[in-house]
DNA sequence: TGATTATAGTTGCATATGCAACCTTATATA
DNA sequence: TATATAAGGTTGCATATGCAACTATAATCA
């Protein structure tokens, strides 16, 4: 399947600089960085109105919940949602805060953790998932052609 | 023109929300997200290497450029460039520490203000763009089909 | 006109992010 | 084996963001 979105031409604008044609390829890229930025925004809203916690808890329980045993190395997490190490090692601190995962030290390697999802992390999960695709489906699913 | 990227089916999924297709459906929507904050991520690294400011400084002044006597008021800033209005205001801020913009009370609503680009600020748009540029090339562009 | 309500913009506070430095354990190299 | 280097994670600090409350002026309407 494709996804196929009406933009404006770029590609042959880059060869003239003129600041007229730069102007248009902005443009075009700026109109899907700001729809994309306005689709997630309005997800976030939705969650926060259902008392949810934001898409980046969702993101990383769901790759647990995927995973094999649901648990992962912490690096493993940050590769799959893009996150630098820094960012996931604190948003893990707010999601075992919540209850919603457990570190365990890592036998094969001493420097690491695993991460483990709780039965409190998937019950979220689930919970989270209907609102966030009721959203995808509004602001996203709706609009392809 | 079209942009056409390569996704899972989603709209289907929707209606069937067992576990499994519903993680297809958030992987392919997951992927255009994670692809395009890849591309902003990069180009932010790109700007910051190139000891250049970020893209937000540059979304500003370029509609700044383009309006009528390079001049807006914030309320307009703020619409063009999806961001919420306290955000505006602190970005300003800092533009107009950098030099970048002028504040003009506004005689026609007290309350106001026009947001007028300097001479500065428009050179920085203009330093700005080969970056932003080649990354769109780089990181967009090229991966089209 | 006077009172209410809405709009433009700012600010304090809590939270989230980026960066660089740091600790600890693995891995590579001499 | 000893030493250097790299990788997994964490943390302090500066900066950026969201929210709610606030000021001031405009617009509405009774």
């Amino acid at each position: 399947m494709f996804l196929k979105l009406q933009v404006q031409p770029i590609s042959f604008m880059l060869a003239d600089m003129s600041t007229k044609l730069a102007n248009i390829a902005v443009t075009a890229w700026a109109r899907l960085i700001r729809a994309q930025q306005a689709m997630l925004e309005r997800v976030e809203t939705d969650l926060k109105t259902a008392g949810l916690p934001p898409l980046a808890w969702y993101d990383v329980l769901l790759e647990l919940n995927r995973a094999e045993g649901g648990k992962l190395r912490q690096f493993e997490i940050g590769g799959k949602v893009l996150m630098s190490k820094y960012n996931v090692s604190r948003l893990l601190d707010r999601l075992e805060q919540g209850g919603m995962i457990n570190r365990q030290t890592c036998k094969e390697d001493r420097r690491g953790a695993h991460i483990i999802i709780t039965r409190g992390g998937k019950a979220l999960v689930k919970k989270m998932w209907p609102v966030y695709a009721h959203g995808i489906e509004r602001y996203f699913t709706r609009h392809l052609s």
